[in-house]
DNA sequence: CACCCGTGGTC
DNA sequence: TGACCAAGGGT
């Protein structure tokens, strides 16, 4: 039950003169601009985001709009942005707020969880971001930040604690206008300052707080964090996949051969095909003609 | 819970 | 240059 009042001065101080005017924190910025933006963001850096953001606002600038579009049309609009099983799950998103909430984005924590594609952190960030509520908002960088704030380690562990959330409530300011901009405060910190590789600790307005910079700044002990490998995955066959099914027009069938084309080995690409007919991602129409989904 | 799921940038 | 990283989620 310790105080954190001067923490919280400093890192909300930090915020106020250091965050990005990005445009889902626009005062005119909805909840559903918060959605849109959470989802475009897993796994996915801010830069590639914003182009493809604006775009999206402005087609479909409210659940009701996305949702009256065929689930393919999202797929192909998502672009490159990478994972479109995101788009795909924002789509679904967009269905059931327009079936099951009146075309609102839910307030409620557990009813946002509920939602496709939304899990422990989107829940959490929507939550916080857009209906101002009092969440731990843990996500890679707000981790990160904790671990060497706290605990004095240079990263996280691999898969979030409870000991983590434990942390995150503790110092979670009460008030819960305080702790909607404390969570988003302590995330850009992590974006810009406490980053991953090079972090900059002497413009960190709590290095002289920090448990791992006092501590010698130790390197990272845990066990080896595996990599992602993509060179010759299905992963990369999916994605050659889905670029000619995007390319396609609105409705235009893919003949096999197209697809063939992207790929030497048949076996491997037929794998990666049916995976992503599995995931809904490409819809079979008839024997060797395919398209993205209606 | 370890693994799968895209893509591009960085050192 | 290959490994690492980027506002995770689903299984």
């Amino acid at each position: 039950m310790t105080d954190h009042t001067a923490l919280h001065r400093t890192v909300l101080g930090w915020y106020a003169a250091h965050a990005r005017e990005l445009p889902w924190r626009e005062p005119e910025a909805g909840p559903w601009a918060v959605m849109v933006s959470e989802f475009m963001l897993q796994q996915t850096p801010v830069k590639r985001v914003l182009p493809m953001y604006a775009q999206w606002m402005e087609r479909w600038p409210t659940p009701a709009a996305l949702a009256a579009a065929p689930s393919g049309e999202a797929v192909r609009a998502w672009g490159r942005l990478g994972y479109p099983r995101r788009a795909l799950r924002l789509h679904a998103a967009a269905t059931a707020i327009t079936e099951q909430h009146g075309g609102e984005v839910p307030t409620d924590h557990a009813e946002l969880l509920a939602l496709p594609g939304v899990g422990e952190y989107t829940a959490a960030a929507v939550a916080s971001f857009a209906h101002r509520q009092r969440h731990a908002v843990l996500d890679t960088n707000v981790r990160r930040v904790f671990a060497r704030l706290v605990d004095g380690n240079e990263y996280p562990p691999t898969a979030t604690t409870a000991a983590e959330r434990r942390t995150a409530n503790e110092l979670l300011p009460e008030q819960p206008e305080t702790a909607a901009t404390w969570a988003v405060a302590v995330m850009e910190l992590g974006a810009l300052v406490c980053t991953a590789r090079t972090p900059d600790c002497a413009h960190c307005p709590v290095a002289a707080d920090c448990a791992w910079r006092l501590a010698g700044s130790p390197a990272y002990q845990g066990p080896p964090r595996r990599g992602q490998s993509y060179e010759g995955t299905d992963r990369q066959v999916r994605g050659r996949l889905l670029a000619v099914l995007r390319a396609a027009d609105h409705h235009a069938d893919v003949p096999q051969a197209a697809l063939d084309a992207v790929w030497p080995d048949p076996v491997q690409r037929a794998r990666a095909l049916d995976g992503l007919v599995a995931d809904g991602l490409v819809q079979p129409v008839a024997p060797g003609v395919y398209r993205l989904p209606g």
